[in-house]
Formats: C-alpha cells, sequence, structure tokens
DNA sequence: AGCACGCCGACT
DNA sequence: GTCGGCGTGCTC
C-alpha cells in the first residue's frame, strides 16, 4: 500500500499522510486534492513511500491535471521552512498566492481588424479599426481605446471588418533576446561581465558578489550573465528592492533585452498575478524582474537568480514567515544548481566576508568610467561648529549650499526622518504627544496639519491645546524632519526653489518619476529627502549633499548601525556630481571620532570593512557568530514580561548559546500590545534553527500572547 | 486556512 | 428561554 506525505498550504506543523488510491501515478510535486477535515484541499505532494503509518490513513481524492512543482521547489519551501523556524505549510502559502493561477488561463474572444477596407463607416466603427491591433485584444479594450461602446467592435465582426479569435487571456510575455544590443562596455566592465557569463555558462552552483560603487555600471554588467542564461533557454529572477521597482526601472531592461521583463511585487494586481504565476511556472516568462517575494514563485527552469542592491534592508520579510531573501536566493541556487549574483555598491559585510574568504567569487568593478571620482566627504563638528538656536544647519552647510547656488548648481539634504518634528511636547506640563496605542512619539506633518504616528499609521488634526493639561498653544516641536528642514532651507534661501521627497510627498510611481525628472532636467535648487532619495537617480547637476544628522543610525544598541551609516552615506554621498563635477558631501555629527565616519571621511571603504568585521569577530556577532531573536506579543505589560523570563527559563541548555534579555525593544508597544525581546547569540557550530525549534516547542503561549522567532534579525526598532 | 465546538448578549 | 457573536482548537 502506497501512502504519500501532503503539504497543504496553511499553518499546520508539517505535512499530512494519505493513501494513494491503486493506479494513481504519484511523484514529488504533484498537486492533488485530498481530504481534510471536513472540506478537500488542494496540497502537494512532498514524499512518496510505502512505510506502515500503524493509522488508518484517508485517501487522495484527485491528482490535480496542471504542472507539478519542481522536486528542488519542494526542497527549497522545505528548507525555507526549517531554517527560519516556520510552518512549511505557510511557506507553501507564499508560494500558491493564488488558487486560480494553478489553472488554465481562460480563453475568450479577442478581435483584431482584417483589413479589409470598407466604404462609409461610421466614425465610431473608424475609430475601432484605427485602434485596434496591431495584437489581438479584449472588445472592451479596443473600445476604450476608440472611446466607444463594446458592441461596435462585435458588430465589426458581423459585417467583416474585424475577425473574432479564441484566445487566452493571459498573453504571453515577450520573448527578451539575449543579442539585443546592449550598452557599450568599457574594458573594466566587460571583463567582470564575461567572468559573470562563464560562471552562468559552466553551470552548477556558485555565488559571485559583483561589487561596484554608484556608477561603475553594474547593472549593465550583470545584464550579460543574465543574457548568458537567456542564451541557455534557462529564465532568469532578478530580484530588486520593492522601491525600486519601477517603470524606468524595468525600461532598462526592456533597452537591453528589446522586451519589458514579467514584474512582481506584493500589491501587484489579482489578473496580472496570476498571469505571471501561470507563465513562470509553464517556464515562458523568461525574465522576471521582482521584490523579494518573486523568490518563491514556481520557476519551471531557472538558470540565475541576481540579488541586486544586495545590502538593501527590504530583503527582509518581517511579517508572517520571517525571511531574508538575499540568503534564500543562495541556498535557492545551491538547491538547484545554478548562478546567483549578488550586486552591490555597498555590500552587506556578511558578503564581503564571504567574499574575502573564497566562499564567493568577488568581482570588483572599476571605479566609474572617465574621470569622475567619488565626491569629497568632510564632517563637521557640531559640537565645534553648531547651528544657530533651534536651527539644524550648521554654518558649513548653509554656506556650501550658497556657494553652489551661485554656480547655478544643486544641493541635496539629506535627512531620514519623516515630517516637520519628531516629537511634540508641552511647554507647560512636558507632556510628549504619543500613539494611542503605542510608546511612539507622534510626529508633526504641519504640511497636512496632522500628528501622526510613523509605525501604526495613527493621525489626528494637529491640536491647539495640550491633550494633558489643556494649555493653549503650548505644544512646541522639537527635533528635525525634513519638512522643518526645507523651512530653515527656505529662510537662508528664499530665492531657490526647493521641494521635500519623502514617502509623505512621493505620490505614485509616476508622481516620484517626475519629480525626479524635474531634479534631473535642474528646476530644483534644493532637494530636502529622506532615505527616498538614495535609490539610483543620476543627477548631473548636483554637487553637494549635505547629511543633517550623521549620528542617527550610530545611536542605539543596533549592532548594525555602523555599516547602515557608512551604506547610507556612501550612497548619499554617491548621488554628488555623480557624472562631471566631483562633488563635495558634509555630515553633520556629534561624534566626528566614530570609526565608520572617519573612514567614511578618509574615502577608505577596506578601513571600514576591517574595523567593522574585527569588531563584529571580537563581539561574535555575525558573520563569525550567528544571531536570532525572539519577539513576545501579549495584552498584559505584566504577563509579557512573565512569559519573556519563563522563556528565558525553557531555554534548552547547550553550548555556545548565550541568551541576552528580555528586554523592552525600543518601541515597547505597538498596536496595543505589549513586547519584549530576547536576543540569542550562538556560535557558528551550533545549529540555531534547529536549536530555536526545540525552544519554542517547550512552550504553549496563552491565548492572545504570540512568541514570533526571527532568524538573522535585521532590524532592532 | 476553514470549519466546529463552546460560552455570553439581544430577540420571537 | 433561544439565536448567534467570534475566540480557540484540530485537521493525516
Amino acid at each position: 500500500m502506497q501512502n504519500a506525505q501532503i503539504l497543504f498550504p496553511v499553518n499546520v506543523p508539517g505535512a499530512f499522510d494519505y493513501a494513494v488510491p491503486i493506479g494513481m501515478e504519484l511523484s514529488v510535486g504533484d498537486f492533488v486534492y485530498a481530504p481534510i477535515g471536513k472540506q478537500m484541499k488542494l496540497g502537494v505532494v512532498i514524499g512518496l513511500g510505502t512505510a506502515e503509518v500503524g493509522r488508518e490513513l484517508k485517501a487522495i481524492a484527485e491528482r490535480k491535471a496542471t504542472r507539478p512543482l519542481s522536486p528542488d521547489m519542494v526542497k527549497f519551501v522545505l528548507w525555507t521552512a526549517k531554517y527560519n523556524v516556520a510552518s512549511p505549510g505557510q511557506v507553501l502559502r507564499m508560494v500558491i498566492r493564488s488558487y486560480k493561477a494553478l489553472d488554465p488561463s481562460p480563453i475568450v474572444n479577442h478581435y483584431l481588424p482584417t483589413g479589409e477596407t470598407l466604404r462609409q463607416l461610421t466614425s465610431s466603427r473608424r475609430a475601432v479599426l484605427r485602434e485596434g491591433g496591431p495584437f489581438p485584444a479584449r472588445a472592451s479594450e479596443i473600445a476604450s481605446r476608440a472611446g466607444v461602446s463594446a458592441g461596435v467592435v462585435k458588430g465589426l465582426v458581423k459585417i467583416g471588418a474585424m475577425q473574432e479569435l479564441a484566445m487566452p487571456v493571459d498573453a504571453p510575455f515577450p520573448v527578451p533576446d539575449p543579442e539585443h544590443p546592449g550598452m557599450a562596455l568599457t574594458q573594466g566592465q566587460e571583463d567582470a561581465a564575461k567572468e559573470l557569463a562563464a560562471q552562468v555558462k559552466m553551470g552548477g552552483f556558485s555565488v559571485s558578489l559583483l561589487d561596484g560603487v554608484t556608477g561603475s555600471g553594474k547593472t549593465e554588467v550583470y545584464f550579460e550573465a543574465v543574457a548568458e542564461a537567456l542564451r541557455q533557454g534557462g529564465q532568469v529572477l532578478v530580484l530588486v528592492p520593492e522601491i525600486a521597482l519601477t517603470q524606468a526601472g524595468l525600461e532598462r531592461f526592456a533597452k537591453r533585452f528589446g522586451a519589458e521583463p514579467a514584474a512582481w511585487h506584493s500589491a501587484i494586481g489579482d489578473a496580472p498575478r496570476r498571469r505571471v504565476w501561470r507563465e513562470v511556472a509553464q517556464g515562458r516568462a523568461k525574465l522576471v524582474v521582482g521584490a523579494r517575494s518573486a523568490l518563491y514563485l514556481p520557476f519551471a527552469d531557472l538558470k540565475l537568480i541576481v540579488v541586486d542592491e544586495e545590502h538593501d534592508t527590504s530583503y527582509k520579510q518581517e511579517e508572517g514567515v520571517i525571511y531574508n531573501a538575499r540568503d534564500m536566493s543562495v541556498v535557492r541556487a545551491k538547491l538547484s544548481g545554478h548562478a546567483v549574483v549578488l550586486a552591490s555598491a555597498t555590500p552587506s559585510l556578511e558578503s564581503l566576508h564571504n567574499a574575502r574568504s573564497g566562499r564567493f567569487a568577488h568581482i570588483v568593478l572599476p571605479e566609474r568610467p572617465g574621470a569622475a571620482v567619488l565626491p569629497e566627504i568632510g564632517l563637521v563638528d557640531l559640537k565645534e561648529t553648531p547651528a544657530e538656536k533651534g536651527d539644524f544647519l550648521s554654518a558649513p552647510l548653509i554656506d556650501a549650499i550658497r556657494e553652489g547656488l551661485s554656480r547655478g548648481e544643486q544641493s541635496m539634504l539629506y535627512l531620514n526622518r519623516r515630517g516637520y518634528a519628531p516629537l511634540i511636547i508641552c511647554r507647560s506640563c512636558g507632556e510628549k504627544l504619543k500613539s494611542p496605542d503605542t510608546d511612539s512619539w507622534l510626529v508633526e506633518h504641519r504640511a497636512s496639519g496632522r500628528a501622526m504616528c510613523h509605525l501604526t499609521g495613527f493621525s489626528m488634526r494637529m491640536p491647539t491645546q495640550c491633550p494633558k493639561c489643556k494649555a493653549d498653544d503650548s505644544l512646541t516641536a522639537v527635533g528635525p524632519g525634513v519638512e522643518r528642514v526645507a523651512e530653515e532651507a527656505a529662510r537662508h534661501f528664499p530665492e531657490a526653489k526647493i521641494e521635500i521627497f519623502s514617502s509623505d510627498t512621493a505620490g505614485n510611481p509616476a508622481a516620484i518619476k517626475d519629480r525626479m525628472d524635474r531634479m534631473a532636467r535642474g528646476e530644483i535648487d534644493i532637494l530636502v529627502g529622506t532615505q527616498m532619495v538614495v535609490k539610483g537617480h543620476n543627477f548631473l547637476n548636483l554637487t553637494f549633499v549635505g547629511v543633517v544628522d550623521g549620528d542617527l543610525a550610530l545611536a542605539g544598541g543596533d549592532p548594525r548601525a555602523g555599516e547602515r551609516t557608512y551604506q547610507t552615506l556612501v550612497q548619499v554621498a554617491g548621488r554628488a556630481g555623480r557624472a562631471k563635477k566631483a562633488g563635495h558631501a558634509l555630515i553633520q555629527t556629534h561624534q566626528p571620532e566614530h570609526e565608520a565616519l572617519l573612514a567614511l571621511a578618509a574615502g577608505d571603504r577596506e578601513l571600514f570593512i576591517g574595523v567593522e568585521l574585527a569588531m563584529r569577530e571580537m563581539l561574535g556577532l555575525p558573520p563569525f557568530g550567528k544571531l536570532a531573536a525572539i519577539i513576545i506579543w501579549g495584552p498584559d505589560r505584566a504577563k509579557t514580561e512573565a512569559l519573556a523570563k519563563k522563556m528565558v527559563s525553557l531555554a534548552p541548555r547547550t553550548d555556545g548559546v548565550e541568551i541576552l534579555g528580555p528586554s523592552e525593544p525600543p518601541v515597547g508597544r505597538l498596536r496595543g500590545q505589549y513586547r519584549r525581546r530576547l536576543f540569542i547569540q550562538a556560535e557558528s557550530t551550533v545549529n540555531l534553527s534547529r536549536y530555536m525549534a526545540v525552544w519554542r516547542q517547550k512552550i504553549r503561549p496563552p491565548a492572545k500572547y504570540k512568541v514570533q522567532i526571527d532568524i538573522d534579525p535585521q532590524s532592532f526598532m
């Protein structure tokens, strides 16, 4: 009697055993329907066997006639679950985002002009014939293009001017052409491109770290690896940070490969989602550009994954199944035996360490083609040259902007804080305005006249009196946000065109592009922005970047703070004078002696990496040791604390594992829940996932209390 | 993820 | 006195 292990895309601890009916042929990866409880559910075969289970099993009802998941994909799902201490069903849920996508694309009528020349047509009919084609389209689509009703299209079929074709709703994606001429490469880029392409050509698992400063042509170089994989008839996945998934980004691919790639992100609509999923599963979508979740698409024949901006924190999924798409990409490539390219101007320390130790091939692109060099970076010691009282821009920053303006050049002020002021305080009673169910401060947004919580999205009209002591006009803005910095800049430079760029003001992708275009055309003199400005724009006339608060990311207990600061500042500084002139950057700081800032000012990346790696090694932090976190959530402060302490007391005793905490995270309350956090630091020889799984099983949190495990935590907020 | 079982407020 | 609210538990 044959049985099968079926994994359902639901949050249960593991797979269930079923009997395989006589005559049913099954393989690992097959989709099947099987009875579970009172319902019939779709699942995936993850194992087959003949061993007696010792109890009566229900039988599989039906094998679904659809392309099975590849056995590699099944392994990848299970591996993801095990490593991240999640249930495999929950991971499968990420793969099967839509059940309908498993069925073939529905067939509907499409319409195309026959080319028949007819006289005496109404204007509506002429419009339809003009707008129809060159490809067959749905009647409604042609009708809306022509500004008429769909009936007109069908009417034209009757008189033979249009033909009706039964076609799948999902149009196939255009096939990218690897031989489509791309941009000319410099010798250095050519060499790097050849090396990457050779890795792909050779086949088998490999990881390459493509390391090149802003403007070194990284994208063009990895395009050659993409081309090689396409030449072999395989599929390619390019992961990009969520924010980089713009029309402009997709157009770069279109330019190189003559066809726009299939795009994937979490907010994609239902119909396009099904289309991409189906075409990917059938192996017909050859080139997919997507955000992190695209890694869980069921590729039929994946040959290459590129992780662009591999250091970007948005690769970490922080909800549901907590995983890091960059790390999981390497796992997926290993399981399927293909190449991965990790690309970045500021690679993560983990990747640099892997490159240094020879686990990754390290391909360093020569600096920018042509004469341009990285901008000069200086530090402004705020202890010596503070800003005017109540202001945030010191004299050196203001002077630099003035100089730029006098030469007709652009400046950028960088501050990673949205809104007007990060804190609203009452001058008469000292009350700090907080979000109702959080400990986080409300941020004043003067442009919209509101007080907002950036964590929960809570927002209210900016009060005119203190909610506690009822004093009128006593609420004061404390600290700078981009709006306030822009206001200050406007005071200094009343004639300058100043714009704010943050997620509040950005708007939709089109509005973002518009603003970036205006910046590129020189229509903005001073751009004040949060980290949103940091992503890959080329501003020819930008020659100065002022970092308003270089200390921002240095504070707090985040062991990655130094790295983050360095990455951000390098990228921000890289905006300055990217093409023609060597621009300059100034960083305001209270800690000019901080190693990260000194290395930055010296323009010495190797020094920075060396210092930082040495510090990590000394502290046993990644990449030299392992790190995990446990977040305990609950509605009652004391009980949450008690549960956290109980977790600590239940921790399995093992050598090489140290438990830190419980501590209160920076935001102790979130969404009305109290939170406590533990950090688990382990030596590299410890199987930390298994340790965490064993530990997790020892406790059953009471109702409404949650224990969340985060392997390799990135966020310390 | 569903679906059922189970213990507390507004209805014929 | 019931109908039903959704909170918790189980599914091979």
